[in-house]
DNA sequence: GCCAACGTTGGC
DNA sequence: GCCAACGTTGGC
């Protein structure tokens, strides 16, 4: 089993916005390496932190699991959606996304500031340098050592 | 709002 | 294929 972590804008949809909603199709990646991740990596089971990015506090705050194999983002063919894309075909869509399922919150927000703080993270990619993507996936040990934060 | 670090686009 | 211009991400 794989382990991941994916980002999101509280403000659009936060941790308390899946755990409402149970599943949720993590829909708008518009990034091909993701989308590649999404489609040749991402297994049904796999376990996956929430983050929550570009807020007053960035931190991991949940963890949810991938509920769906990877499928076209239904977004990408919607006029009135922020993640249209008029240059993809409905026979072979650009855009693919996944369902993921609230598993459950942290005891508390793991925040960015303390991960930075950390010397065993020092490897861990939401730290790196220009790491920009919204989706990428975690080694078991950084996975563990953020849990032991909790 | 600023800015670094990318990724994408398009002219050549 | 190169590269400048532009757009986006995301921390601060």
């Amino acid at each position: 089993m794989a382990y991941w972590l994916m980002k999101s804008e509280p403000d659009a949809f936060s941790i308390d916005d899946l755990g409402a909603r149970k599943t949720e199709p993590w829909d708008g990646i518009r990034n091909y390496q993701v989308r590649n991740m999404m489609r040749d990596d991402m297994r049904i089971g796999d376990l996956a932190f929430f983050y929550h990015s570009s807020c007053a506090e960035p931190a991991v705050v949940g963890i949810m699991s991938i509920a769906s194999k990877a499928y076209a983002d239904p977004s990408q063919f919607d006029r009135n959606s922020k993640y249209y894309d008029a240059g993809s075909k409905r026979d072979d869509p650009r855009w693919l996304l996944v369902d993921v399922r609230f598993e459950r919150k942290l005891r508390r927000p793991v925040r960015l500031q303390e991960l930075k703080e950390h010397p065993a993270l020092e490897d861990f990619q939401l730290l790196k340098r220009g790491n920009r993507l919204s989706v990428f996936p975690v080694d078991k040990r950084h996975w563990d050592l953020v849990l032991s934060l909790e």
